[in-house]
Formats: structure tokens, C-alpha cells, sequence
DNA sequence: CGCTAATATGAGGAGAACTCATGTTAACCC
DNA sequence: GGGTTAACATGAGTTCTCCTCATATTAGCG
């Protein structure tokens, strides 16, 4: 169902996915779609979990495969692993983490619940786990503002490269360029 | 009509948020609000450009007001209003400049554009009438790279900033300072 | 005061998300 | 095996939204 689902949002984009579709794609009848999923929302934010996951995995074993010498090196392999995840994972270009769209002003209205409740912030959980792994790996010092200097590097970094594939299909060369000497610029600060 | 969007929007938000109910308020009958705006998208993208405008013209003439003595402190005036507009203006909150929703990924289906048609990213507008500022009142040397430069500070600087607000009702502080660190490392290296 | 073009109106069509009464299977005990 | 019961599966139907379009109203003009 996730499989259908990631395929279905690279045909017609996530407004014009209906839970009907992915239940017949899938062939199972649309009640039993909703004995997994809560709402059409859940469906995404469970793919986009499962891509979260993914992603990590491939960090982490990229990291374990070919130790870096320095921290910069490591901005280039966690930039390009997402560019390679946009480009190959079905799916990932349209919702990658998460984030497709919520209601954040008012209370918690039927259907206006932000994605991911658990992990408020998908990014966040991202931040956190590259964070450690840098740390783990490279050496570097923990310091107090850490965490939120990677949460604000993930976030603009995502940011950025959204931007690359909106302006070119396989995704803008001298955006994810720029990209990485962005985050580089802004972490020298707190990895000097 | 404009107006009871953009405050519907800040009690519902946008999955929630009626056309039915957006005429109700404005007072004019359902059909006579399809003749202003086509579709529900339209709606929120008139809003939107509509805040970009109102934007734009604050910079300008606090700019024009109070003369800077180099670019860092034009960082510290365009977010510091971005975060104004974001805690006074109603509905800025949920829509900002647009980009709400879409589907990247599919050819044009009824109901699947990308918002903004002729402007079509409106971050690139606000980079490029910032850029244009800057160059005019503080004589920076309009470099080949600058104004790539500028989309990428201003997608960046967007991002943190909705992360800020989503972190804290009023906006996460820390979060505001941080991205005006993330934006000043980032451009000095295109405003040495 | 007709006549025509433009505009205003809201009941209704189209279709999507989601539900729930009914049907089906599985599990357990005697 | 037969019987009882709980868990699961199913898809027609309900509800609600976006949007249309036939009709009504107004405005412009000779």
C-alpha cells in the first residue's frame, strides 16, 4: 500500500491522490484501507516515515563504509544521499519527510492535525540523528547550542534543495551546490 | 473577501478553510465568489501576493526611512519585519508568500498547479527585489553569483523562520537569531 | 421605454473522504 | 466435529466540499 501510494503521488501529486486509488492499486477494498490508516493523511505521513528511516540507514551505513576525515565531507555525502533518494525513491520527491501541509493556526480541528504527531518535527529527529553521528564519528564537541545549530542546518538545507528540484527535474546542480556551502558556511561556526 | 480568508485561515488553517464559508463571512452569495477567484487556490494565492506586496513595501520604506550602514543590518530589518507581519498580519501565519501546497510531481491535472503561476516561486521575487534594494542604497558589486545568492538566503531564512513560529506561537527567539546568523554567514561570502 | 450585454445568484451536479451494518473467517472449548 | 464468540473484511452509502450553470437581476444605450 505504501508502495502504491509513493507511486501514485509521482503520477498525480498529492492533491489529486485519493485514498480509492491506492486501495484499488493495492487491491484491498477501501474499508480495509481505513482499518490501516486513520485518514488520508496518516497514509502519507506512514510513507514518509518509512522513507525518514530509509534515509538514515543509508547514512549510516555510507558513514560506516567509508570513514571521512573531516566533518565538510560529511555535509557532501548527507546532501547528495538526498538528491539521490529524490531522484531514484518513489515518492520522495513530492513528501520526502513529511510536511505536506497542516493547519497550523487554530486548535485541533478534525483533519487539521499537523504531520507526524509523535515526531512533531520529522527534520528534527534527522538534525538529531546526524548530529549524534558526526559526534560518534568525527570527534567533535558537543557544545550547548549543537542541537539547534543542526536542526536550523536541516531545515534550511531542506529547504534549499526543494527549491533545486522545483527548478530542474533531476534537481538544480549549482542549487545543491550552493546548498552545501551553505550549511558548510553557516556549522563552521559550531564544529570549528 | 481577502481579509476573511486570511482570518478564517488563522482559525481554521488551510485543509479546513471553505470557500462556502470564506463568501458566508464576506457576505456575497458562492457564486459570485467564483467569479473573482477561480478556484480555492486562487484564493489563498491572491492572499498571498497580496502579503508579499504589503512586505515588500514595508522593507522599502524602512529602508528608505532609516539609511544603513552595511548589509548585516539590512539582514536584521527584513527578517525582524518578516517576523512583524508574521505575528500581526492575519492569515500571514498559514500562508506567508504562498506555497502552500502542490503536486510537483504529475503533468497539469485539474486542481494540481503549483501556486503563483506568473510569479512562479515568490521567494524569487522577494530575493530579487531585495537584491535590487541592496545594491542600490548600499552600492554592494552586483556579482555573477548574486542573485542565485539571494534566492538561496531567502528560501533558507523562510524556512527557519516557519520552523521558528511552528516552535513557539510568537516565534522561537533563538530560532529568529539563529537565521539571522544562517543568512549573514551565508551572503558574506557574496558581499566581501 | 424596450432591447441587449453584463453581472449576480444559489440550487444542484460531481466526486472524494470516511463509516458502518453485514458477511466472512479464525480461534477456542466441549 | 459442532457450536459459540471474537476478530477481521467488505463495499454500498452518507456526508461534505468544490465548483457549475440555468435563471434572475441590473446596467447601458438608442
Amino acid at each position: 500500500m505504501l508502495d502504491e501510494c509513493a507511486l501514485l503521488l509521482d503520477e498525480v501529486g498529492y492533491a489529486a491522490l485519493t485514498t480509492k486509488e491506492v486501495a484499488r492499486r493495492a487491491e484491498v477494498p477501501i474499508g480495509t484501507f481505513y482499518q490501516f490508516f486513520t485518514d488520508k493523511q496518516s497514509l502519507v505521513r506512514a510513507l514518509a516515515l518509512r522513507n525518514l528511516e530509509a534515509y538514515l540507514d543509508r547514512i549510516a551505513s555510507r558513514l560506516a563504509a567509508a570513514p571521512l576525515s573531516d566533518w565538510t565531507d560529511a555535509v557532501d555525502l548527507v546532501v547528495d544521499e538526498f538528491v539521490r533518494m529524490k531522484r531514484t525513491t518513489p515518492g520522495f520527491g513530492v513528501v520526502d519527510f513529511g510536511e505536506v501541509l497542516s493547519a497550523p493556526g487554530g486548535p485541533a480541528l478534525p483533519g487539521t492535525q499537523r504531520m507526524l504527531d509523535e515526531a512533531l518535527e520529522n527534520n528534527v529527529v534527522v538534525a538529531d540523528r546526524l548530529r549524534s553521528l558526526l559526534v560518534d564519528l568525527l570527534g567533535v564537541a558537543p557544545g550547548d547550542g549543537l542541537s539547534r545549530a543542526f536542526v536550523v542546518a536541516v531545515e534550511a538545507a531542506d529547504a534549499v534543495l526543494k527549491l533545486a528540484f522545483r527548478a530542474h527535474p533531476g534537481g538544480d546542480p549549482d542549487l545543491i551546490a550552493e546548498c552545501k556551502r551553505l550549511v558548510r558556511r553557516y556549522l563552521s561556526d559550531h564544529l570549528a
